[in-house]
RNA sequence: GGGCGCGUAGCUCAGCGGUAGAGCAUCGCCUUCACACGGCGGGGGUCACAGGUUCAAUCCCUGUCGCGCCCA
């Protein structure tokens, strides 16, 4: 029996670990099925749950349990990341908290640290998607720095840095002064800061008293300018192109280049040149062949060492004591510093307040610093180029597609994509330095010795590089490391390319897109036949969830209070196309009341000895009840299959809701109640068997997304050992025999009992007043419905007998009569003394009016002759027929109006 | 500045050429033997605005306004 309430915290825990040791979650490499594989985007092994996993993985896990059930062999390939910063950052500070300074433990002790962290957190989060229901196949969870995975990672680096794709460069790099790491421009975002722009005058070499003004954000960067650009076309500077100015403060010669990057509109029209700490000026340094000093060092404090030794003593210009004071200063003392001296020398022309794009460190919040330095970069450029076709060519296919153009726009401007990281946590890169600096790039130390060795016909003693891997780039390999490669496996000859990916538009660029391009080079095809973008989840009033707002939901309070499976149906059912997902508690708690309805119905059943039949064909019952039903549930998973397909997530939810409430429920199970109480007649075993066929119906549709509930209640009633329907069938939508004609006969019945609900509660008519109803104008087939149905008309409507007037009905009825239209059909409710007779009067003028206002549409209509010689003639059909119907609904509420006087 | 998306009932959203829908909220009635996390019924919308295409526009096209996001 059935508790009175469905106990989701101890069914979750009983359930889950029933699969889990049954080895539901397992793919079946070696059986006979189709698989079906999806790649967790793999969360940060330290990191906890939070409602954008919940999100994602919800959605994951219908598909993969959908899959399953339609007997393909489901891999759901879990892990995690190592997460290179973030994981860093955390180790650090718990070093801080006990007074230990990263440097001071060295490299091999801080990383065993790390280890140590993730072994005592990493199951962290893994448990926490267990408690969400997600069916991953834990037997196959792999770790970004697994031994396997790191071998894929090397060999990746190696093959790509042989065939010229990997690069060691010194370039202009985005530099996060506060982690001391390059990092990459994805890593970067530009904020809106309102600064100054300060305007600077520079002298003019060889003419006394003539300035050339340039106009900056950034005064303290001046120490590192090597020229002065101005537009080629622009008259005002033409005279000063190949002279010199005077740098103020340093007093350095530095030449007016003309270049078109200088907009003549914009401040002054001549702009100061800072070729190492500014990405603009750097091409313009590359153009003219200028000298690149940088003035920053790794923690963007002034650094004088590539400039000491030319600073020059220039009266009222240049004072060397002055700049070498700075060295050292952080850039904004610094700052300044400098703005204070130039307006004492009389250098400073103007400042004025000014709102600016200053880029920064995306993790962290720093100011990035570009900085000039040696870095490892991939050549993005040459492999998205494959990556491309494949979308254009539809071999991936972006849902919704409009994602497309995101990843085109990107993919087809891509820059070189800096890998390397000043980090101690993550990939070492694999490359070995001789005495002279030259790289050997191997698999292993003992390679590059043998590659040293020959290359010095000597053995020498090499140093490894000290950098680590950009996270992303074993993210990369995540679809074919996962799976063994490099070895051939089977599992990767098996499983890749995988079905879909399932993610957030936000990670398109750092993860979708090299995916793609390392798959395609690597594996030659494609990652994933599909990729579903969907939305991030807001708080209820459609603010980004997050720490600092204080704003976020933990998904696991939720599953506290409310259960995975209403956490699951939420999430699902609001989970539209190209659109964020708003959520909170209410509408988590909302949704738990179709669990619970659930869980009631079947109790209703339960207790009405509704159980399964073996071997039960909907396609053999007889009664029309049941046939309606039993097709109704197979549309229902017509519909739902249909809504998965399309990844119609809300489509989905809401058809199965519908049905399962507002068909099974509401109207089903009222018309079955005095059959199942029936005992053991024929009829009443068969709406039995076919009322427990439409309930399994309803689990297994229901499983995907709420898997708990759905496999308790399947136990429950014997379908299946419990832990056995997340492997049962996906219900067939082969629809009945002569269902249409059905359908219509139940949908006049639920309109018939409809109808007299509506006048009773308008009418205010109490519902223990019972009523006859007399039949007016009804057809040979309304009749017999009535008849048919009056049992159902008589409990539900609360009717006590439908009968059919042969003539126009009495006077002394009529004149305290109230009255319903069904079809052709009049309906007269005698309730004398009960009801008032001016508020029904006027209840049908309010009918009356409304059907005429319809007709008067459709007569419009059909008056214009271009509609009726245009139109589809099937559309036209169908307001002819619209409009009789409104104008006999008029006719008769006209009569039923004569009839009360 | 370039691109994308969104403005539909009080709220959250679906619909996307021919009858405007759902859930929640609201109002009325009902403690009817599965469920008050319930049942029954009602009210509520010039589908942002202005043009255009069409026999017909919430839906397609153009523009305007407002909001959001991405890229520069």
């Amino acid at each position: 029996m059935l508790d009175k309430n469905f106990d989701a915290a101890a069914a979750e825990r009983r359930l889950y670990a029933v699969w889990e040791a049954e080895g539901r979650f397992a793919a079946a490499p070696d059986g006979g099925a189709i698989p079906y594989t999806i790649m967790i985007p793999p969360p940060n092994v330290t990191g906890t749950l939070h409602m954008g996993h919940a999100l994602t993985m919800t959605l994951q896990d219908i598909l993969v349990r959908w899959q399953r059930m339609q007997g393909r062999d489901a891999l759901w390939q879990p892990g995690t990341d190592h997460a290179g910063i973030a994981t860093q950052m955390v180790v650090e500070r718990q070093l801080d908290g006990e007074g230990i300074r990263r440097s001071a433990l060295g490299r091999d002790a801080f990383v065993e640290r790390v280890w140590q962290w993730k072994a005592q957190s990493g199951g962290g989060i893994t448990a926490q998607l267990r408690r969400l229901g997600a069916s991953l196949d834990w037997s196959r969870e792999r770790f970004t720095m697994d031994p396997g995975l790191s071998a894929a990672v090397r060999e990746v680096f190696v093959r790509l840095h042989r065939e010229g794709l990997i690069v060691r460069a010194r370039r202009l790099v985005n530099w996060d002064p506060s982690f001391r790491s390059a990092i990459s421009d994805l890593e970067v975002e530009s904020r809106e800061v309102r600064g100054h722009l300060w305007t600077i005058r520079y002298p003019v070499e060889g003419e006394v008293g003539r300035f050339l003004s340039v106009a900056t954000t950034r005064p303290e960067t001046m120490l590192g300018d090597t020229a002065v650009a101005v537009h080629p076309e622009d008259a005002r500077y033409l005279d000063l192109v190949g002279r010199f100015v005077v740098l103020p403060l340093t007093g350095r010669r530095v030449p007016v280049v003309a270049d078109a990057y200088s907009d003549p509109d914009k401040g002054t029209g001549a702009v100061k040149i800072t070729p190492a700490h500014d990405f603009n000026d750097f091409a313009v340094g590359q153009r003219h062949g200028l000298a690149m000093p940088s003035v920053l060092d790794a923690e963007a404090r002034i650094a004088l060492d590539e400039i000491a030794g030319e600073l020059r003593a220039v009266p009222g210009l240049a004072d060397p004591a002055f700049v070498r004071g700075l060295s050292g200063q952080a850039r904004e003392a610094a700052r300044t510093a400098i703005v204070g001296e130039l307006e004492r020398l009389g250098l400073l022309e103007k400042v004025e307040p000014h709102v600016h794009q200053v880029p920064h460190a995306e993790r962290g919040g720093a100011v990035v610093e570009p900085r000039l330095t040696v870095q490892w970069y991939c050549d993005a450029g040459r492999l998205a180029g494959p990556a491309i076709e494949a979308v254009e060519s539809g071999r991936v296919e972006f849902v919704p597609r409009q994602w497309e153009n995101t990843f085109f726009s990107w993919m087809r401007e891509i820059q070189p994509w800096c890998i390397s990281r000043q980090l101690w946590w993550g990939h070492r890169i694999p490359a070995w330095y001789g005495p002279d600096g030259h790289v050997f790039v191997a698999h292993d130390e003992a390679e590059a010795a043998r590659l040293a060795t020959s290359h010095y016909d000597a053995p020498v003693a090499l140093t490894q590089d000290e950098d680590v891997l950009d996270t992303w780039f074993s993210s990369a390999l995540w679809p074919f490391s996962t799976l063994g490669w490099p070895e051939r496996t089977a599992e990767l000859a098996r499983y890749y390319p995988t079905d879909v990916l399932v993610t957030g538009f936000d990670i398109i660029f750092f993860w979708v897109a090299r995916m793609m391009m390392m798959g395609l080079h690597l594996m030659e095809e494609v990652p994933f036949r599909q990729v579903f973008i969907h939305g991030l989840v807001r708080d209820e009033r459609g603010q980004k969830m997050s720490k600092s707002k204080g704003n976020g939901i933990d998904p696991l309070e939720l599953i506290d209070r409310y259960g995975a499976d209403a956490l699951r149906f939420t999430i699902c059912a609001l989970t539209g196309q190209g659109r964020d997902v708003k959520l909170g508690p209410k509408r988590v708690e909302e949704y738990r009341s179709f669990v619970t309805k659930l869980w009631n119905a079947a109790r209703f059943c339960e207790m009405n000895e509704v159980r399964p039949v073996e071997g039960f064909q909907p396609e053999a019952a007889q009664g029309r009840l049941a046939r309606w039903i039993l097709d109704e549930a197979a549309g229902t998973a017509a519909e739902a299959g249909a809504a998965l397909e399309a990844y119609r997530f809300d489509e989905y939810a809401a058809s199965v809701y519908r049905f399962t409430w507002n068909r099974f429920c509401d109207w089903f199970l009222e018309f079955a109640k005095p059959v199942s109480n029936a005992g053991d007649t024929t009829e009443a075993a068969e709406l039995r068997a076919a009322t427990a066929h439409v309930l399994g119906t309803i689990l297994r549709l229901l499983h995907p997304v709420m898997p708990f509930v759905t496999e308790a209640l399947w136990a429950e009633f014997g379908f299946g050992p419990e832990g056995s329907l997340i492997v049962a069938a996906w219900p067939t939508a082969e629809r009945l025999a002569g269902a249409p004609e059905v359908a219509r006969e139940l949908d006049w019945v639920t309109r018939f009992i409809g109808e007299i609900r509506a006048v009773r509660a308008e009418m205010n008519v109490p519902p223990s007043k019972v009523t006859p109803v007399l039949l007016r104008d009804a057809g040979p087939e309304t009749v017999a419905r009535a008849e048919a149905w009056a049992e159902a008309i008589g409990r539900m409507a609360r009717v006590s007998a439908v009968s059919v007037l042969d003539g126009e009905v009495p006077a002394e009825v009529a004149r305290g009569a109230a009255q319903a239209v069904v079809d052709e059909a009049t309906l007269v409710l005698p309730l004398a003394g009960v009801i008032d007779l001016g508020a029904e009067r006027t209840r049908l003028q309010k009918e009356r009016a409304r059907a005429l206002e319809e007709a008067a549409k459709v007569e419009r209509k059909l008056g214009n002759a271009d509609f009726v010689a245009r139109a589809k003639p099937e559309v036209v059909d169908e307001n002819r027929e619209r409009l009789s119907a409104f104008q006999q609904e008029t006719a008769r509420l006209d009569a039923a109006l004569r009839r009360i006087g």
